[in-house]
DNA sequence: TTGTATGCGTTATCAG
DNA sequence: CTGATAACGCATACAA
């Protein structure tokens, strides 16, 4: 059994040098010559010594840690995100903390606040709601924070939304040419400002064309509401002809409904449409016509901005498009209408 | 602008106490007055004032954070464990670091070392396959480690298996009972310990009955992978009539196959049996009878382990069945088998 | 380029 | 119960 851990000291005394000609050879750009940096690595190697971030942290002004806060990341979506954001910032030979804002008893402003503990360098808040002051405390703290599909009006965040305007004027011109004019919106009661925005801004198209649109708000934003929304509205005398759903979970629990429950023929009774692009979107038993979220431009463009020096920022907020992919829960020409 | 972070000698000349009446103040059991404690309290509540854990973590044995091993994230089963695992851990107090193992690259061994530097006090590995002598390395440095399905025949981590061959065995039973006899097992190219067990299991539970069993095994363990095994299975001349598949995502793209590419009714021409329950298993479009998955009693299991003291540990192995979860994949009566 | 000395924010030890 | 002091492992300003 190994000691238990090696310090840098150890490490100075056996390649015959001092502490901070090892802590050099360890830091990437420092002043030491490449006879004694390959000393140290060499007795590094078979000492088995690692640098303590820990220690390390507490001397520079980064600790190298960056923090996930995501709720219900089990969904396809957020798992996605978390897959990439996780990928791209290991990469990036950062770190990542999550923290599971999942309970709603105030352990998540607790957890938050351990991120500050850590001396976390940055946060990227792809979800859940913590309490507005915490990410104000985090922000006074220094730490870097990234908002993605968050409408806080907080000057310091960097803000990534999706054009969700865009895309439900897109969709409502798919319906049109579908010969589509009894439309629906299917929508949760979560109320999350990019999923109002899906809500309003398809109300706001259909309207320029003089079209109402029937909406519901069920439950969450799971499949199990959209099966809901399939009952409340295909059991009313004039059904809808074109329904589009604020996400993939929900259009796919919708067309289950649909189908088994009413018998209603996609699309040839009816069109729909989702939003996120999910994997089960694309399965055979879907085909879900939907917009796909673009992740990796949100990822991309998040370690962009956290790579830039803080005083350096001159863009505070960016917003992307979510293309539209055909595929067949929409009648008529799949032409690229987004 | 408030001043960067506040430390506990600002708290302490605030309150007009030492620095050890500070810390002992944020250290549970510590001998403090009541009237100091509180004052501390108070100043600290003022003054924006963090316990830095990296620091604590310099004297402490223990830095509070464990890793979390895994790979493809985003796939339905994994990311409830990891949901399951960063929720509990949190609980617990610990703060979960993301280890992903998605690249072939070598950028997992760095990202594992990561964690020696980070002195995390446990890792625990749900999938991927870092290297055994990095694990070995992990072990040596005193860090505690829980491994999921795995096999690595190494002493001290705390392994925590699924009865894959009592899973299998039951499987058989289930398909015997509704009068199969022609029966197949697909699974993918992965072989991973746990999915060569149910493959074998299932193998020698079929033998015992003196059957035969066709096996195929395509790419990875995704849905795709299901539609192909359709296909091989389903255009030869002898099809089967019941089919058990290494996991769930599978499962549904077999079945998906079956129906739309084959005509093949379920589960009166074929029954279906899965792995995992995830929650698409459950979605109307696929009811599927499927072994679930007892993420909370692997959770519970790791971090009972992980609060016991290092020399207390006497169990080094614990072994969990995964309940057959009736549905409407496989013919007969509904009644509990496993 | 190299070594020395100091400080980072804590906790543990030991007097008082 | 409290305060001073010594670690923890590292990075850096400074002098050599």
């Amino acid at each position: 059994m190994s000691k238990s851990f090696v310090s840098a000291n150890d490490v100075a005394r056996h390649a015959g040098v001092s502490r901070s000609a090892v802590s050099r050879a360890f830091t990437p750009g420092a002043s030491v010559s490449e006879d004694t940096r390959k000393r140290v690595m060499n007795s590094a190697q078979t000492l088995g010594y690692h640098v303590n971030q820990l220690a390390r942290g507490l001397m520079r002004s980064e600790s190298g840690i960056v923090c996930l806060v995501v709720s219900e990341m089990d969904t396809p979506y957020r798992a996605r995100l978390v897959r990439a954001f996780s990928h791209e910032l290991q990469k990036a030979g950062k770190i990542s903390m999550l923290i599971n804002t999942d309970r709603s008893d105030g352990g998540v402003d607790a957890a938050l606040r351990q991120t500050l503990n850590y001396r976390a360098d940055a946060s990227i808040l792809l979800s859940g709601l913590p309490d507005k002051a915490i990410t104000k405390l985090c922000l006074d703290s220094g730490q870097r924070i990234v908002l993605i599909n968050r409408d806080d009006n907080i000057n310091g965040p960097f803000h990534i939304n999706l054009n969700d305007h865009q895309a439900a004027k897109v969709a409502v011109n798919a319906f049109l040419r579908a010969g589509c004019r009894a439309l629906a919106f299917v929508n949760s009661e979560v109320g999350t400002p990019s999923l109002m925005a899906r809500e309003n801004g398809f109300l706001a198209a259909a309207a320029s064309f003089g079209l109402n649109v029937t909406v519901t708000s069920h439950g969450n934003t799971v499949y199990e509401s959209g099966r809901h929304a399939a009952h409340s509205l295909l059991t009313s005398f004039d059904r809808p002809d074109a329904v589009f759903c604020v996400n993939d979970l929900m259009a796919l629990g919708f067309i289950d409904s649909a189908r088994q429950d009413f018998g209603v023929r996609i699309p040839e009774d009816l069109c729909v449409i989702g939003f996120d692009d999910i994997e089960q979107a694309s399965w055979s038993s879907y085909e879900l016509t939907t917009f796909a979220q673009p992740i990796d431009q949100i990822v991309q463009a998040s370690l962009l901005w956290l790579s830039e020096a803080a005083d350096t920022q001159n863009v505070k907020s960016q917003t992307f498009n979510a293309p539209l992919v055909w595929r067949k829960t929409v009648r008529g020409n799949h032409q690229q209408v987004s």
